[in-house]
RNA sequence: GGGCGAAUGGCGGAACUGGUAGACGCGCACGACUCAAAAUCGUGUUUCGCAAGAAGUGAGAGUUCGAUUCUCUCUUCGCCCA
């Protein structure tokens, strides 16, 4: 007997693909096509954990479709733009191209030995000019369809290393590396024109039939449709000021007016800038992010203006005019109605500045003289202390009631309002995409013409000053254009535009002059089936669903606009958390269990650990497992036999030392059974065996339909009843017949998961080069005999098996005779006997 | 605060449209092999009970002959948004 050498066989096998060009995918009218399409990764170093699994779901998939006969394409790249590679670079002072080739090199080894069926010739990088230059063009013809433009708008500014920072960077209103407080600064960025789409964003998660429930709500969320009102206010206290607009998806709660908050950037604030008071406040405000969450958590303030609003349905009631921190510039008007007793955000700040909570809804089962008291009442019920509106319900009835009602009297409209915002692409750093832009010496807009992209990032940079590199690189930012001095935009693309369009590049990577060839995409797109993580279920997949509609607007090429036709999202990775007594985290690899309760130092047994909650695997909790030491010990087929298993895909799955070596136990016990088979085989014998054959269909079916919904772990579950089943019938001569056909299915079905073993145990039963995935034989899996269970009063007492379709009277009649069941009826009156053809049989007795 | 989802043995999890709850794996126990251990193999393993049997899918109700599955209320946890 010998052990199986995985690491042989492995090496073999991912050679035998390359060679064979196995999975190099061309378009082929003639064949139903299937595009497999897993998120590309940053190359950030190594992959981890989450790459395997998600790597490895997509491949199972990707290797189904090829044996089931589907053009498959399966391919991979590089989202290699990002910051990482400038901090990595700054700090170990090599080029952030250099860095991220290496990391692309080392990663994609990684990914070969996991063996995975990837078209490895249609790679691409977002980095390289290849890529970037394609998505130039598209920038520019996005620019002439006005999809594309440049308005002033709020950044984080960190003061001291002069550079914007994303949101994710500020972390307590600090810079995350020079710690100092983050500013709002004004600066001219470029934008996407997504709330153009917005409505067709929103209607159209309609048609994604296959996306998860979950996805399509969060995106329905962060669409944000809102169906308000919106109303002119009426403005004394000022020769300039008569009225103020603002939106409101509560016109309902007009009566309980009492201020009018507008934020610091309404443009009402140009009569204020000379008053020092206001700029202080201003100063104050734009301390903080920029972020709603910032916002919403920051202590409400205000800044009274000498203006006063007038309540438009009732004219006598006048209220103060504020500037405020919590009212944004983007939502709306910039400016919006208190009404404090019904929000919670206008509750905190009547109380702070003493302003007047009038109730105006009281819930359905409470008097009128009901009170907002300790918080604000945002719940339904009955409009009260309203004039006119009181006693309608709030909010079905009382909001359409009160638009009419404005609307007649000429002070509102009503108004649908979004709150997603157009999506801001400039980034001012060095490795990203340049924007095709320059400006000439009035400052104008100037396209850099065809013939002179792609504007390729320049090298020899110094990443050591403050600021954009790009801006203080003089000989690359100055350009003559048509005979004209222009100045290049220093700022770069957001990734998330790299990879919001690379699923159409792959369709014709490897296409030079066009960024992909209609043909092309219209065989493969869209996407029939894309994998990823649920971290990405808003902005990654609405920017695409965006950027392929405007793309395809006035374009004939591409004939889609739902990119991904199906979205799995798969859950994260984890393990457990330790940490030593100095609460210093501690890796898997420093710690040493007998037992599995009690934890200790590796090395040094008086010191004991502290177990923490398992948690998603993490460089910076120290709780990551390296899937190139795991490949490396218990082989790639084990690996991903592990990853699939102990949870389905969509659910977190916790990693454990154990399970992995289960999976291994596994590979290598199924390889000594098939060794035992393979020396019966030679005594072939092809006459039928039922027992046998009952079971294989039973099992591919089985698989069939897990693999259908995604089940991976159950079809785990079935590879062990498999080894099982046929490790007991090998015992007994009676079942040699008909083995090799009934394994050689086995095998092929079990090929997506564990490709290495089984085709390498394939090719020693079976000479032929093709393989399909096997039939079910129905009419070997429902036999003539039902297995029925028989009930007392709904309990089960017994199990017989009868002949299928068994006569309902007559079988009753036997059951009733039946000793086990007889002692439970016996001197007792059958009420009701129900009978399920073939499965059950319940027979009701009075008690 | 709002939205969505989840809860099944010691653990991860299975159960097609309401019809045998606990598949499969881990762990554990006992046994075989061994001088011994590891590895491997075999048997058992929801709980209570010697057994017959009873209880049992977070808690409580409801629909039903029958509920892990459908409906309502609650609890806890997770995710997203605020």
């Amino acid at each position: 007997m010998n052990r199986y050498n995985f690491k042989v066989v492995e090496e073999k096998w991912q050679d035998f693909w390359i060679k064979n060009k196995s999975f190099q995918a061309k378009s082929d009218k003639n064949k139903k096509k299937f595009y497999c399409l897993e998120m590309f990764p940053y190359p950030s170093g190594k992959i981890h954990m989450g790459h395997v699994r998600n790597y490895t779901i997509g491949d199972v998939l990707a290797r189904y479709k090829i044996l089931q006969g589907f053009n498959v394409l399966h391919p991979m790249g590089w989202d290699s733009f990002g910051m990482p590679a400038e901090n990595a670079a700054r700090e170990n002072n090599l080029s952030p191209k250099k860095w991220t080739e290496e990391n692309i090199q080392t990663m994609k080894n990684q990914l070969k030995k996991l063996g995975l069926s990837i078209d490895w010739k249609r790679e691409i990088s977002t980095c390289s000019p290849d890529y970037y230059k394609h998505q130039q063009k598209i920038f520019l013809e996005l620019y002439d369809k006005g999809l594309v433009y440049r308005k002033e708008s709020y950044v984080n500014w960190d003061p001291i290393d002069k550079t914007v920072l994303a949101n994710e960077q500020v972390i307590d209103g600090k810079g995350w590396r020079s710690g100092a407080q983050v500013e709002r600064k004004k600066l001219n960025q470029w934008f996407f024109n997504i709330s153009n789409f917005s409505e067709e964003l929103l209607d159209d998660l309609n048609k994604l039939h296959h996306w998860p429930d979950k996805v399509k709500t969060m995106q329905k969320n962060w669409i944000g449709k809102s169906f308000g009102c919106e109303i002119d206010f009426q403005i004394e206290g000022s020769e300039q000021i008569d009225k103020i607009k603002c939106y409101t998806t509560r016109p309902d709660t007009l009566f309980g007016f009492s201020f009018l908050a507008l934020s610091v950037d309404h443009p009402l604030s140009k009569y204020y800038e000379n008053d020092p008071k206001f700029n202080d406040f201003r100063d104050k405000c734009s301390k903080a992010g920029t972020t709603e969450e910032s916002i919403a958590q920051a202590e409400k303030i205000g800044f009274k203006t000498n203006l006063l609003a007038i309540n438009p349905l009732n004219e006598k009631v006048k209220v103060p005019v504020y500037f405020a921190n919590f009212v944004l510039m983007d939502y709306g008007f910039g400016a919006v109605f208190g009404c404090p007793a019904h929000d919670q955000r206008d509750f905190d700040f009547a109380k702070k500045y003493d302003l007047e909570i009038k109730t105006v809804v009281k819930p359905k089962d409470q008097p009128d003289s009901f009170k907002v008291d300790s918080e604000a009442y945002a719940g339904s019920g009955i409009i009260i202390n309203s004039d006119f509106l009181n006693g309608l319900s709030a909010p079905e009835n009382s909001i359409n009631e009160t638009i009419k009602i404005l609307e007649k009297k000429k002070i509102g409209n009503k108004k649908i309002n979004f709150r997603l915002k157009d999506w801001g692409i400039s980034r001012q750093r060095y490795w990203g995409c340049p924007i095709p832009i320059a400006y000439n010496e009035n400052n104008e807009i100037v396209k850099i013409p065809d013939n002179d992209l792609p504007v390729q990032l320049p090298e020899n940079i110094d990443l050591n000053t403050t600021g954009n590199p790009l801006d203080a690189h003089k000989e690359w930012k100055n350009v003559n254009i048509n005979g004209m001095k222009c100045t290049r935009e220093t700022d770069t693309l957001d990734t998330f535009v790299d990879s919001s369009w690379y699923f159409l590049r792959f369709c014709s990577s490897t296409n030079e002059f066009e960024a992909f060839d209609e043909n092309d995409i219209k065989y493969w797109m869209p996407v029939d089936q894309y994998i990823g993580g649920v971290e990405h279920a808003i902005l990654h997949l609405l920017y695409s669903r965006f950027f392929t509609r405007a793309i395809a607007l006035d374009n004939k090429k591409i004939g889609i606009k739902e990119p991904f036709e199906g979205l799995f999202t798969q859950g994260m990775v984890c393990h457990q958390t330790y940490k030593d007594k100095n609460n210093n985290w501690l890796s898997p690899e420093e710690v040493i269990s007998e037992d599995g309760k009690k934890f200790f130092i590796k090395n040094k047994k008086n010191e004991s650990v502290i177990v923490g909650p398992s948690e998603s695997m993490s460089k910076s909790k120290r709780n990551t497992i390296d899937p190139g030491k795991m490949i490396e010990t218990y082989g790639a087929d084990a690996v991903r036999l592990f990853i699939l298993s102990d949870s389905p895909p969509e659910k977190d799955i916790q990693w454990s030392e154990s399970g992995m070596l289960s999976a291994h136990k596994f590979i290598q016990k199924f390889w000594l059974l098939s060794e035992n088979i393979l020396k019966i085989l030679e005594k072939k014998q092809t006459v039928p065996n039922n027992e046998l054959e009952i079971f294989t269909n039973q099992s591919i079916q089985k698989i069939n339909l897990a693999l259908d919904k995604f089940r991976y772990n159950v079809i785990v579950a079935v590879f062990h009843e498999v080894y099982n089943f046929y490790n007991k019938i090998i015992n007994n001569e009676e079942n040699y017949k008909n083995l090799e056909n009934n394994f050689l299915k086995i095998l092929i079905v079990m090929s997506p998961l564990i490709p290495h073993i089984t085709n390498e145990l394939l090719t020693k039963i079976n000479k032929l080069e093709k393989i399909d995935w096997p039939t079910v034989r129905k009419e070997i899996i429902e036999t003539d005999e039902k297995v029925i269970v028989i009930q007392i009063n709904g309990k089960k007492r017994n199990i017989i098996s009868v002949i299928k379709g068994e006569n309902e009277k007559k079988l009753i009649k036997k059951i009733k005779e039946m000793k086990l069941v007889e002692k439970y009826i016996k001197d007792k009156e059958i009420i009701k006997t129900i009978y399920i053809q073939d499965k059950l049989i319940n027979i009701i007795v009075k008690q």
